[in-house]
DNA sequence: CGCAGTTTTGATTCATCTCAATTTGTGTGG
DNA sequence: CCACACAAATTGAGATGAATCAAAACTGCG
């Protein structure tokens, strides 16, 4: 538990310029559909990258909120801990991916961003994405599109939690990471998973242990192959079936 | 189950003028903190209220999404249903929370909206606000932390249903019910409950029988006294302590 | 006043957690 | 380069909290 908690280095991390229109990303990221010129502005704004190391902390509960910050390369998890303890892990964010949407309703961070692997953000001072956003209708129009979609993506998440059995939740789990992982442009059946055993866990609900035996049931079952943190999904149609069983509800 | 369903009136309510300026619910509301000014302009822009009936629907998943809705009077649950039969509750929703925001991001809501009992909401058309905030830089600025603090709140449900117990999550419940009931100026210990059983198990991962229980046990213990949907908190403190046991975790 | 929907309560089953031991993998320093 | 220490993952056995199945009681609506 707590894995990467002793590392409090206070370096920000290396500072380097960042461009939208430059990125690769831009068609999964914020500058979505902008058009050329309405994209140097947002280059002008993006306020420089931050590399962090594995295990680093983006950001912390608690610290004052600025910016929001795009992942340009690497994995994050996102997670809240309360005053008795508890620890959860609300998300997993990959290139492409914006983190720190939760600080703008009090202007403070209400949870965490470590990075899983090392990796590298643009920031996005919000104050000026605010003003930009006013003067570009397609900008303001696609921030509103990501935070619903992070408030879809959360609902999706209470489903899992709320309705889903253990390897009905994993299962959901690593078709999402497929998915998501196709969107990028990587095999959808091969992946390395960048969180422990734990972190999924705490994802989804579930102890390190019950999702160690899912993924070993899975693999019994012919559906993946399961090497440590290297994934392989064999069968991705029957993997599905897990999530929808046969008929209605209840297998 | 689905016990509202066949509540499928394709009336949609009696229309009439809404205000924000004259609205007593405004300091809770979207157009917080605007100038007499802007407050005005909000009217023009608010395309008049709608009446529901309990039981009816203020927007299905699959509609397409035009207005976000404000909450002016009465009670609504959220939730989300798939094709394979789950169905969550994803929030509750009283006087000056907005509903809908699930819609933006494909411009089509992912969620239903059942007023729990008779209720009136004003309407936002979307695109309209979208225009006004890019000119009221206040306003945008609300519409933007309304979002995130929608985030924060699945957040919250998260770690609820990834982390606590029957018994916490429905302490957990109360006291959130209570505190907005509070806000609005109602007492923080006594009301009474719009939804059932079951929609409550919904919302906190739980069968309806285990939330009974729950009920029960409290009133044993002295914390609560239940009868049906009337719920009177007897001791707030001590059920603050279901949440959160003596030292760390694990009571 | 009766009926349908809702709630309560009990008995039993089952999935996941807990505790514990072992194996595997990873990074460090001799 | 190998050995060691530590972190992560697997696996097993048993405990437990919530689900399930079932029946009875209550409420309020028509």
């Amino acid at each position: 538990m707590h894995a990467n908690v002793k590392n409090v280095i206070p370096i920000s991390g290396h500072s380097l310029k960042a461009a939208c229109s430059q990125c690769n990303l831009r068609e999964l990221c914020l500058p979505f559909g902008l058009e050329e010129s309405d994209m140097a502005r947002m280059d002008t704004m993006i306020g420089g990258g931050r590399k962090l190391k594995r295990g680093q902390h983006l950001y912390r509960a608690g610290d004052a909120f600025e910016s929001l910050f795009a992942v340009k390369a690497g994995f994050f998890k996102t997670d809240v801990l309360t005053e008795d303890g508890r620890d959860q892990v609300t998300g997993f964010q990959m290139a492409g991916e914006i983190l720190g949407m939760d600080g703008i309703s009090v202007e403070v961070h209400t949870c965490n961003a470590v990075a899983l692997e090392d990796s590298e953000v643009c920031m996005i001072p919000f104050t000026q994405l605010e003003a930009l956003s006013s003067e570009i209708p397609s900008l303001q129009h696609h921030l509103h599109k990501v935070m619903s979609r992070e408030i879809v993506r959360d609902h999706g998440v209470m489903m899992l939690l709320g309705t889903m059995r253990a390897e009905e939740r994993l299962a959901a789990f690593l078709l999402n990471l497929s998915q998501r992982f196709t969107a990028r442009g990587y095999s959808p059946s091969e992946f390395h998973l960048r969180m422990t055993r734990e972190e999924i866990g705490s994802y989804l609900g579930l102890k390190l242990e019950t999702v160690s035996r899912a993924f070993s049931r899975f693999q019994d079952e012919g559906l993946i192959s399961v090497q440590q943190k290297h994934i392989r999904i064999l069968d991705i149609p029957k993997l599905k079936t897990v999530l929808t069983p046969p008929d209605g509800r209840i297998g």
